[in-house]
DNA sequence: GTATGCTTCAAACATCCGTTTGAAATCTGC
DNA sequence: GCAGATTTCAAACGGATGTTTGAAGCATAC
């Protein structure tokens, strides 16, 4: 029976939440899961495939339904570019829909999908790069679209600004204890997402910062006094 | 001569920054700093210890000047709440000084401070926790006073938010190649912040979302319409 | 020059890693 | 019940890791 295949799947997501690619062990993922080590081999080939394996079989099915959602929401809008707010639903509510169902990853979806984005391990950076590079490039679009106003370099930055927030709040890095204080029994992930939403949609929204020595032109949109942004030069 | 422990510091610096704390090694430090493996004992007595020392020698000195920093716009404010931006300064500027300075980190320096906060080690982990722990609730404490009207748990969550776009876009994460399409040697440090910064300082002021399944009081301060918290329990 | 203390070095140490092995155990189809 | 394929298991393998060792190098002081 191949109940022992799931087994070690959920000890390796376990085991990867807590210690990361480089700190994930094929024993100690074996003795979680009750296995022998050798069975990880026989069953996947080694580490590195058993890993990928765990994680493509949760980052699949958020990829598929992040795609569905996208193209649904911009067949609803009918030609006119998407509200910016559809397109970051179209991100978030499949990863809500995932954490939800205990079958499809449940409570952990979200940490597991955190920690991948910031792991610092070189095979795991270059495995999602090239498994989701249609992904990332398809929502790029959309966002695109949806915020002609903003360049696309400082549109590009403000997406990588998003994902830093939902990936490090996901995978509870919190060097700072910051949710450390916060009881977090009664803060679920569905919570979590409303308060980082509104976030995130106010900072793509933002008005541009006066661009630093660039003749370029600076794209429409109200101005926003920015101390920092001057007072930096000035200071040692 | 002790310039090998320079050395040492510095090859440990490159390749923690490249491969995290558990890739890193004491015999790719050693080679990179043309040491002998046994000189990094000598000088330090053992990985965890270099690793701690090369991190302490840039971090503590930014976190003083954060400190400092943070007490002197309390001076000037003079008994007032600090300016929500002049908190957010107080973190960014000390950090953008030391990235300026070659002898402080130089250009790596901020990519070292995001990989160390998104790092899955528990031995790194700890570490920062326990030795930065003043300054972050120093820092809360600050921001608490400058945004009055969010709710504690809102601010602590919003300030994590702020934190993970910092780290993950210092550290250069980025699965989804949203950097890998900008002319990266055109986007220096400085600038970098300049992007930054009015994006998390909307989103910190940003309207406070409706509380979900909550009896308590909501903060005041206008609401958004918030279609994703919504449609997001009505979707499969 | 020689003695002393600090630093470097190649080599070895024990330990852990991912992987392989070959035999036992188990299941499957008949 | 049995043959054949599939799955498990304890044990071992080669390699890499952090650490230790003891001798060699080197500067400084007398």
């Amino acid at each position: 029976m191949d109940e022992t295949r799931e087994r070690l799947l959920q000890a390796a997501e376990a085991v990867f939440l807590e210690l990361g690619y480089d700190g994930t062990t094929l024993r100690t993922v074996a003795t979680r899961a009750e296995a022998n080590i050798a069975a990880a081999n026989y069953h996947f080939g080694g580490k590195d495939a058993l890993l990928q394996a765990m994680l493509a079989r949760r980052l699949d099915a958020l990829a598929e339904e992040r795609l569905a959602l996208l193209e649904r929401y911009e067949r609803e809008a009918a030609r006119k570019p998407l509200a910016c707010e559809r397109a970051m639903a179209a991100l978030c509510m499949p990863a809500l829909a995932i954490a939800r169902d205990p079958m499809r990853g449940g409570q952990d979806f979200l940490r597991l999908l955190g920690r991948a984005y910031v792991d610092p391990s070189p095979v795991l950076r270059t495995f999602l790069k090239d498994r989701y590079a249609r992904v990332a490039a398809r929502f790029r679009e959309a966002f695109a679209r949806s915020l002609p106003r903003l360049e696309r370099t400082e549109l590009s930055w403000r997406l990588h600004f998003v994902l830093g927030a939902l990936s490090y709040t996901l995978a509870r890095s919190d060097p700072w204890q910051l949710i450390g204080t916060i009881r977090a029994e009664n803060e679920d992930d569905e919570r979590l997402l409303a308060r980082l939403v509104p976030f995130v949609l106010a900072g793509l929204q933002a008005p541009t910062a006066p661009q630093i020595e660039t003749g370029a032109p600076r794209p429409r949109g109200a101005r926003i006094k920015q101390p920092i942004g001057n007072a930096v030069r000035s200071t040692t």
